[in-house]
DNA sequence: CTTAATGCAAAGGCTTTGCAGAGAC
DNA sequence: GTCTCTGCAAAGCCTTTGCATTAAG
């Protein structure tokens, strides 16, 4: 399905570039986010990291996710409340949520156009633009 | 600062409307939110209607929030990630988030304007969009 | 060797649940 | 009198924390 493929060395050298010290948890734990370009939640990492063999701790789980995100190397989606997903894809882009599901899925940014926002509020700074789509599954009616 | 200002009788009026049943509690909730027209967490909630002499049980917060919800009265804001914000304001806007700070502050949706949003996965319609625009406190550098 | 990362288990928020008692109609 | 709401406490996620052990440079 993806036709990326990401060796251990690019994450080594990802995690290099971004100034991480390289442990085999923190490669397990980038290869799974970038290996499906999917957006797992920390219990997927966990679960899906132990899955082949590997045994990673639930705290290096949150502590490897807490600082992959700080360093930029993927990013949170707050879509789901009490559930947070992580993201491998850094470039700007949106978000389809499925209420019902609890599926994301990305809205690819280059075609979304957002106008007439307000400038921010003193004393603050841009962090980022979050657009969530939410969505039900057409059933029963 | 709000010029709107709400009687008991048309918090009375608003559960009616929508199909809910009257009590001391729903009324003081509603009310609560209604005021200020605010952003309210569900504790926000417990602690505000515990300040006013009257006394609401937190199981009774969280079943009032989401019926009120359910039944369109109030919305839900995913923003934070472990809170939900509780928005009085039904109609159409979107929301400053201060990451430092956790404050929600609402962007008139009047002005705003999105476009190329691609057309809905199939089998599926549209719950809402929202749109969260991420702030950070400029302070110290 | 010295510093940083990992793992385990316990603790901490927020939210939900089960069920008895109180209130609404 | 019957049905619904409320309150209390316990339980349930998800996430964080403290500290001893292990690995990295």
């Amino acid at each position: 399905m993806t036709p990326l493929s990401y060796t251990d060395a690019d994450i080594v050298a990802l995690l290099g570039t971004h100034g991480i010290q390289v442990t085999s948890q923190r490669v397990l734990i980038a290869q799974l986010l970038f290996q499906g370009m999917t957006h797992l939640s920390a219990d997927d990492v966990h679960r899906l990291a132990n899955a082949g063999g590997q045994q990673v701790s639930k705290a290096t789980v949150y502590n490897t996710l807490g600082l992959l995100t700080e360093k930029g190397v993927i990013r949170q989606v707050i879509a789901d409340p009490g559930r947070v997903f992580y993201d491998p894809n850094t470039k700007p882009h949106h978000h389809f949520f499925d209420v019902d599901t609890g599926k994301l899925s990305d809205i690819d940014a280059s075609g979304v156009e957002i106008n007439g926002l307000p400038s921010l509020p003193t004393g603050t700074r841009l962090e980022g633009v979050d657009v969530i789509v939410r969505l039900r599954s057409t059933k029963h009616s």
